[in-house]
Order: structure tokens, then C-alpha cells, then sequence
DNA sequence: TCGTAAATCGTAAGCATTCCTATTTACAAC
DNA sequence: GTTGTAAATAGGAATGCTTACGATTTACGA
């Protein structure tokens, strides 16, 4: 997924193109980490005063159904980052400083499923945390 | 961990014994899951009316200091559970509908460490959710 | 240009969790 | 047993993140 994909997905799908759509679009782009909803309310706020949380909230789930964004709690609050739709399914290590993340290839589901008889398995989370060569 | 080392340990730290905390650390003896505050607080309002939610949180978040209790979040809600202290090192299935769970022998830590030279690993989280035999 | 549904604002409400003060209680020392 | 004291608790207010909602504005097709 990268901005164009994303900004004619949302084209296709029938949504209306905004400003702060695409600023939020932009901002995520950029940023290529896991980022808040106040992060982006902080970013938006010069631009736009007075922006409505329920506007970064809504547009945060909106992309998020569209699989425009993907996200991950952490410490009790959401953070968003842009799809790596396109990749091979991964996980991520996350930066505990900065939010930024390195893909990890292997998937633990490979190792662990034929111990899973009778259960019935609808998803999974593994990430890893730390800290970045640039954060340290 | 059981129940009676639980209680030998609070001892042995010099907190009081009270009757809530009795009643917490057989509650969680007993069900065997991952569990909420409210959940806990819905059990012991019915002996306690009137109990306070600063006594669960409290004694939640002392216990798991203590390591008597384990946690992780499940949909913005702090879940609590028995430790499997003794064990080795391992990860959870965990029950969407009952919150029980089965423990995952193989830690994924163990693939992939070599590819993270440069980065400070500093925790790490494997959970796997779905249905457990009984709640299908 | 206009009509309409979608998007946004401003603010209130919801929920889990934390914080604060007055009161009560466990337990050690006597 | 009685007493003193720090720890534990009750009751409720406050906080932080998120959602909800009526009123207003805006994007965009007709």
C-alpha cells in the first residue's frame, strides 16, 4: 500500500475526498510507524483548529476497514500505522521510543498448528519490542 | 503457582492478610483464565457490597508485582489470570468466548533472534486467539 | 448552480483506570 | 487482651482514551 493506492482506493470505494483525508493519508505515509490518535490530532490541530476528535477517530476507523491503515494496541492505546498489505503475511518488531517497526518474516502459527487439534483458531498476535539501532 | 504459595508469599512480603485478598487470590485459583476487574468486582460485590474498585485495582496490580498474577490486554480491557510461574517459558492460546487458556510450548523468539543484530529486544508478545473445544 | 448525502464540528457521554481523603482494619508490641 | 500504627479500604472525584450525537458545513453528481 502506498499513498496513491490508498488515495484511489478511497476514490473507488465511493468516499469523499477531504483535505484532512489526505493530510491523515499523507501523515501516515510519512511517518512509517506506529503512530496515536493524538499524534495525529497534534499534527492536524496546526493546520486545522479545531479539528474534531470524532473526524480523527472516524477517518482512523474508516481507513482502518479499508485496510488502509493496520493497527496494534500498546500500553492501553491504539496506534495505527499504513498497511503492509502487499507484503508476504509478517510480523513487526516495534521501537518502544520511536514507533517505527522492522518486518519479521517468520510466522510462529508455521511452527505450533498440527498441537492445535479441536481448537478452533481465528487469529494471532506476535510483535516484538525494544529498541531501534537509532534510538538506542 | 497455587493458591497456598500465593498466600505464603503475601505473608512472607509482610502485606496483610484480608479476607478480600483471600478471596481474590482463591478466584483466580479457581477459574483457571483470563479474567477482568469487573469480572472480579461482580464476584465479590455480591459478598462485599460496596467494594471499592481502587481494592481491585490495587490489589490486581499488586499481585501481579508479586508475580502472582499474569496479564496481558484483550480488547482495551486489562485481563488477568493465575501465573504459570514455575513453567518454562511459554506463550498462550486463549479462548475468545471463555478466556481459558493452553499453553504454547514453542517461543518464536527462538527463530528469529539472529536477524535483529543492532536492535535491543527488550519483550516480546505471542498470543493466539480462537475458540476452545468446549465453547465451538 | 443546486440538492443531498457525507463529512465535520463542538461537545457530551461512556468506559476502564487512577487518584485522593477519611475511615477502618490487621497485626505487632506491650 | 489492649493499644498504636501503618496498611488497607470505601466512596467518590478525576483522568485518559474513545465513542456518540445534533447542528452545521462541504464534496460532488445531476
Amino acid at each position: 500500500m502506498n499513498l496513491n493506492e490508498a488515495l484511489n482506493l478511497l476514490k473507488n470505494e465511493g468516499y469523499k475526498f477531504t483535505d484532512k483525508r489526505k493530510d491523515i493519508l499523507e501523515f501516515f505515509a510519512k511517518e512509517d510507524g506506529y503512530r496515536t490518535a493524538s499524534d495525529l490530532w497534534e499534527i492536524l490541530s496546526d493546520k486545522y483548529p479545531g479539528i474534531s476528535y470524532d473526524t480523527i477517530y472516524r477517518n482512523l476507523h474508516l481507513f482502518h476497514d479499508l485496510r488502509i491503515l493496520e493497527s496494534t494496541e500498546l500500553a492501553g492505546e491504539k496506534h495505527f500505522r499504513f498497511s503492509c498489505g502487499h507484503e508476504h503475511h509478517h510480523h513487526h518488531f516495534i521501537c518502544n521510543n520511536c514507533g517505527k517497526t522492522k518486518s519479521i518474516k517468520t510466522c510462529p502459527m508455521d511452527f505450533i498448528q498440527p498441537k492445535f487439534q479441536g481448537y478452533m483458531i481465528e487469529s494471532h498476535k506476535f510483535e516484538v519490542y525494544g529498541l531501534c539501532p537509532v534510538c538506542q
